[in-house]
DNA sequence: CTGTTAGCGCATTCAT
DNA sequence: ATGAATGCGCTAACAG
């Protein structure tokens, strides 16, 4: 049973010809260009129709002579996670906008909103498009909704700004992940009431507070058990997590589980280590710190986006707002996985 | 802190200037073809390298003329997976494949070894590449190996054809996954000793198989404690799978656990509604019938690979080995992700 | 408002 | 063994 897909396809030059019009009038309508009688717009959509044309992208992009100027603002750090981040976006702006992008990144203080909001300004000014890690933060969003104003797409990428005006965000749904860390610590720890402690770089994050609301929702309705006996802040470093949880053990608690939604997680096991804890930990994102912990045991589950993949999508939602084109909104969807020691991507 | 990428790319044009060669000859050059002296293709390296050129793989596309025509084919029947592959094959075909590729959609019945090998010799007699959801059985094996020494490139899709010759296998580590299911029930489960029953469509599948080999690996090694009391068959079919399970049941058996590598997941959990069973399930795949399972809490977890993701792999996998360049292996990579009700993409 | 023309970067004849 | 010329399908200037 064969379904055969047909074969030759219909260029612009077909449209044109059908409709009786040049290629450029043909062109024009495809786009949505001004400047073409209603009467003459009709006829090429029904020969846009009548031939089922779908414009080639690649032979789009390469007619398209400009070239965009592309802003990243990723926080400033040893955060594992964002450095991958950068190197994929490097790349996702080499073989997706071929050479249409001229990516550049740019760091700024990830703990200090006012350093953002200056560097998505500067950005916004001198380019076309700005993709940038979020802070949820007036100013912020001001310099956000401002670029907007001024024709700028912003892309907000793995945490958010609520409110503000960007043109879309790229990552994961931030309270579904908390839950998924709390249905997971739900499950691995069973019947008995228990205390679990949290660990986030810092309340002030977006995303960590969502993942903080998600997770706690999730115990609240489902293990009703289980308590959340302790919120502490690492600074997303391994120094200041080990501190951090290494004063809450001193402070005499004892969580059954530690659920982190920032990084720093060397530091926290080394503290769990220290305590001579044996709690479950489930901790946020796969990188070269995180990996040999999952292998090892320390750390029971990973909540994980793909950083590649986000990089990708990033690239193609400024590209498309750019050339007002639409995007495959299923491919886009950036999905929360979990990842055990058995299901580790090489 | 800035850092810049370099403006303006090079062009083959800019490599052949400075190479002091003509446009072809570069071109024969970066593609490998034959035909250029020695200390020429040297020249025209040296130049490639100093201008870090990069070929625009859309004008590449473009220019090329030829059209591929290339077979999927995939098992005949009710399997909502294999049906939402197939939309995603045609869908890849067309963005992806741009109107280099001409794809045909072939089924054939997926129990049937001789049935498979001879849609595989068909296929690869009447086009440029064959897709294939495999079977491990000789005879397609050897269709697949006959194939591919005619210079016709197989990759098989979700389940492999171990040993056979095929370019490649674009799906997910079966065996990863089944211990993904072994941890995940061991987890769940707790210390009691429990029996646990795994439901397969075939044991002659290699995938399902596979996965049984990975879940019973599992448990051995890390959850002894629990034992597999029962494996059955149910030809991926919602009525069979019913029917076998509740043999099981008759006979018996009373699983705290059911691993259903499979499909037929609507008839498995109908038969443990019947067995009055209230069993922790562990079934695979997203779909249409597996959701509103997953989200009524008649299944506990999913584990899934990505259909879209591996349809695109597969055609830029095979559109690379129809060009003979190269894939970025990092996204060709199928993940084994794991589907909590809180982590369900919409 | 509409048509003509000239490329984008590359692969491909056809010459030499 | 190498080069010149042509065109893929489309967009962007520039004419009219």
């Amino acid at each position: 049973m064969a379904e055969r897909e047909e074969g030759g396809v219909a260029t612009l030059r077909d449209v044109a010809r059908e409709a009786g019009v040049s290629l450029a009038t043909a062109d024009r309508v495809v786009n949505r260009r001004p400047g073409v009688r209603a009467a003459t717009i009709a006829r090429v959509e029904a020969a846009v129709e009548s031939l089922r044309f779908e414009r080639h992208p690649g032979a789009a992009e390469l007619a398209r002579r400009v070239r965009f100027k592309v802003s990243a603002v990723l926080p400033r750090g040893t955060n594992p996670f964002m450095a991958r981040l950068a190197e994929e976006l490097r790349q996702a702006a080499r073989t997706l906008g071929a050479r249409r992008i001229d990516l550049a990144l740019i760091e700024a203080d990830g703990f200090r909103p006012d350093r953002l909001a200056a560097a998505i300004a500067r950005a916004a000014a001198a380019g076309d498009a700005v993709i940038a890690v979020g802070l949820d933060d007036p100013g912020v969003l001001a310099a956000i909704d401002a670029a907007q104003a001024c024709g700028v797409p912003v892309v907000t990428l793995v945490s958010d700004v609520p409110g503000s005006a960007r043109h879309r965000y790229v990552g994961i749904d931030n309270r579904a992940a908390g839950r998924v860390a709390g249905a997971l610590a739900g499950r691995f720890l069973g019947a008995a009431p228990r205390s679990v402690a949290v660990l986030l770089g810092a309340r002030a994050l977006r995303d960590h507070r969502d993942r903080l609301d998600g997770f706690a929702e999730a115990l609240t309705e489902r293990f009703p058990h289980l308590a959340i006996s302790g919120i502490v802040e690492g600074q997303d470093d391994a120094d200041a997590a080990h501190a951090a949880i290494s004063a809450l053990f001193a402070s005499g608690a004892a969580p059954a589980a530690v659920y982190s939604a920032g990084a720093g997680n060397a530091g926290l096991v080394q503290a769990l280590r220290d305590a001579g804890s044996t709690a479950l930990v489930i901790a946020h994102e796969l990188t070269a710190e995180t990996r040999p912990l999952l292998e090892d045991g320390a750390l029971d589950a990973l909540i994980v986006q793909d950083p590649g993949h986000e990089a990708r999508s990033a690239v193609r939602v400024v590209l498309a707002a750019l050339n007002g084109t639409g995007v495959d909104e299923d491919q886009e969807r950036i999905r929360i996985e979990i990842l055990l020691k058995d299901n580790l991507p090489f």
